[in-house]
DNA sequence: TAAAAAAGTTGCGCTAAAGCAAGGTTTTGC
DNA sequence: GCAAAACCTTGCTTTAGCGCAACTTTTTTA
């Protein structure tokens, strides 16, 4: 198992090295490209990725044509469509590498098998959404009840190295707001 | 166990009639006031709350004095703010309720003790966060997405009990406008 | 490594929504 | 059951942020 995921497990779970390399098989090893699409708008999401170096980006595309950006998962976490997963529905989400990146993949019906039948994974999951629910809680009353400097303010605290790592126009989307705002507060800023 | 909990369980999961009467003296039940707080900010959230009549709110207040609606619990539904129970950390949100009602309290030690060792428990946690997850991802994107008629319009699509059985004021703190741009919508859209 | 494409910046006008004020209406609590 | 408080509505003014346009800078790729 690589050493990150396995990491992973150790510090969120008592499970032991010789149950680690049976779960091992699981994830498939996959290298992707930048701006490599994993999944998009109206496909069923198959997998479960934990990003090893990279990124992923979810991000949905509204009427207009605005891209929102939901999420990134940088490396040594976890992220795919847990709503299409789920549900089994199509996606309205997209998937999309920002990155040259390494993914380890693990199909949506191992991942749930495990789930009901692995207590270290069953673990892992409840962990991943308690940690996918805080952050998205925090999201919402931030988008709520904040302006684009209070924001952006925001997630230079929380996420200070975001900044550097990506493009603005994904982290104006990510802020929803439009680019043209984020170049002017940037400005502002210093 | 009361029969609405009850329901609740059958529909979630395979657990017997035995073991559900063992699991009901965790849920205390609890009659409340209209605008009575369940945990105000600061506070550490210690119970999750099973709604069997009425509504609670979750809400924030941030620092303009603006309240800001995250979530609404009716009747058959739990309720209470996971990010302090999970956290042990002080919360930053408000419970209220906003309908003279009835719940049924369970303390969170018991909660995730009963999460860890009762199957039944641990699905329902689970089922919990992942409606949690998928509400919330949803309500981020149309929170990101789109104007304030859109939002209201998806509210209605969605809920549309809500508008005749909540107030004004709350449901335009949940979709993040002005009590004045809802009236004016409201006018706008008969 | 040079051309093309994409991304970022900034002035300017425009618009959706906020906020104030003053009115009417409903709800609450004694 | 009535006074007080809270809530809702609507005209008017203000403002944060959008989007175009024109330009510069950075990144991509052949």
């Amino acid at each position: 198992m690589h050493p990150l995921l396995k990491k992973y497990f150790k510090e969120r779970t008592q499970i032991t090295d010789e149950r680690l390399e049976e779960l091992a098989p699981y994830f498939i090893e996959k290298k992707i490209r930048k701006n490599e699409f994993l999944l998009r708008e109206g496909e069923v999401c198959k997998f479960n990725y934990f990003v090893v170096s990279g990124c992923l980006r979810l991000f949905s595309v509204n009427a207009e044509g605005i891209e929102n950006t939901r999420y990134f998962a940088f490396e040594g976490k976890f992220g795919t469509s847990f709503m299409s997963l789920i549900t089994k529905e199509p996606s309205i989400e997209y998937i999309q590498s920002l990155e040259k990146s390494t993914i380890l993949c693990i199909h949506h019906e191992d991942f749930f098998h495990l789930v009901e039948h692995e207590p270290a994974v069953n673990k892992i999951y409840r962990n991943i959404l308690e940690s996918a629910y805080i952050t998205t809680q925090k999201r919402i009353y931030n988008l709520q009840g904040s302006d684009s400097l209070e924001r952006l303010n925001w997630l230079l605290e929380q996420q200070p190295k975001i900044l550097n790592r990506l493009s603005s126009k994904v982290i104006a989307s990510y802020l929803g707001i439009s680019p043209y705002t984020l170049s002017r507060l940037k400005a502002k800023i210093q």
